[in-house]
DNA sequence: CTTGCACCTGACGCAACGTGAGGTTTTATC
DNA sequence: GATAAAACCTCACGTTGCGTCAGGTGCAAG
């Protein structure tokens, strides 16, 4: 029916691969031709062909080469516990992928809102999300995950928004000398601890890991208007009410 | 406070990246040293360090180097569609991973199924799909998607059991040289039609293309224990009912 | 002056081929 | 049987974003 031998251009068109990639195939150890001719033209039988179309579906569910000859070698026998792995290996890239579609639409939202646009706002923006996903453990991002949902998206950007306004009024406070213990600090104090508490939930260890950040990296800190002085102050307005 | 002149080792280990990423990116012009020092060590400015950050946060996005530049390049103008395109980009490579999956689920079950397991009929459950994907149109592969859908598992497997079973009781008769119009060969002329319905759907389209399908890949068909002479003797038993 | 650390510049490796370059063999046509 | 077009061959570099030597220099401390 239809011929047993056939060379690599019929062979490929056939199999909607490319030259190329027989070629390559064969380099890596996956499809080897049957035979040479005298003059070293490859010449596919039927057992090369049908190994190839095993070969083509294989690639199709996404496997890669070395796994596709262990698969081959094995004599089909570890098939089950390969694919196993490379399903879990598909699922754990698209945990990374929906993980980079969250932060990009919660930038997204941010320009589309236009504050960012003004200024170098966004890149504070960026960086303070960058470095809340470097200096918190993947369990406290969870809950903090969590918690910004329970919270709601208007939540959010209004302590976003009315952060900036906290801190310098607090600072202005600072710069006029007001004693920490002052009704007007006092409400702000406690203005403040409101909004960590709405940030970390409560939460004890993302409080400390909130503080830490700051510490470590005292440039972000500074681009939120926030220095070691104001920290102190605030602090002092904290203990002073309790 | 913090020196605002640092070298290659020092900041890598404050950005949380390498020495050597901080050479590639200065290759590609991504961030370069401030100024070098007479001997040729990298010195970073404020101005460097900035940059930096920023370049970190975008590539915390996935976003490739030269999206990167171009961000970078235009004052931070084409931030917004770089990242809108960068989105579609992410989605466009969920959606393959997502079927990736689902094929891989399909072909788990049927090995789970265990039928799949003897002989190479797996092998030839995979064929089939991959000659699938690559006989139908996108918009025909939706349409069998959701028809599976509509059908449930149950119903998918018990067409796939019966037709092997329908496929030799039809070579019997043939052989035994039966009338394509008597009684039996007509009733399984109509659960054959059933069962073609069954996949297509009825879509006239999905069935030319299996046809052609099955033409084009004559390996495919043996396989499934379908040869052109069968294609004829169910023909005229078709022809012959209506 | 020497130890040791941080720094430098190449340059190869990786996954799975794409894409020529440059040369031979087969096939089709006259 | 000659010639030209296809098809085939073997290198070998390019792709993405660095990791990882290899071999050599600069710099501060004892």
């Amino acid at each position: 029916m239809t011929d047993p031998e056939i060379k690599v251009g019929e062979l490929a068109r056939r199999a909607g691969v490319t030259v190329r990639t027989l070629h390559h195939w064969e380099e890596m150890g996956i499809v080897r031709p049957s035979r040479r001719t005298p003059s070293g033209h490859r010449v596919y039988g039927e057992i090369a062909v049908r190994r190839l179309l095993l070969v083509r579906s294989l690639r199709a569910l996404g496997l890669g080469l070395d796994a596709i000859r262990e698969v081959l070698d094995s004599g089909n026998a570890s098939l089950d516990q390969i694919l196993q792995a490379h399903k879990a290996q598909i699922r754990s890239q698209m945990k990374l992928l929906r993980d980079l579609e969250d932060r990009l639409d919660r930038i997204l939202r941010h320009i589309d809102n236009g504050e960012a646009l003004v200024g170098g706002e966004l890149l504070q923006t960026m960086e303070m999300m960058t470095m809340i996903e470097k200096h918190f453990t993947p369990e406290q991002l969870e809950a903090l995950a969590a918690r910004r949902e329970a919270l709601g998206e208007d939540a959010i950007r209004e302590a976003e928004e009315e952060w900036p306004r906290l801190i310098a009024q607090v600072r202005e406070e600072m710069r006029k000398g007001t004693d920490p213990a002052s009704p007007a600090v006092q409400e702000m104090a406690a203005r403040w601890r409101e909004l960590v508490q709405a940030f970390s939930g409560g939460d004890v260890g993302i409080e400390n890991s909130l503080g830490k950040m700051f510490k470590a990296e005292p440039q972000m800190a500074a681009d939120q208007g926030l220095d070691p002085e104001i920290f102190q102050y605030v602090g002092r307005a904290l203990r002073a009410g309790s």
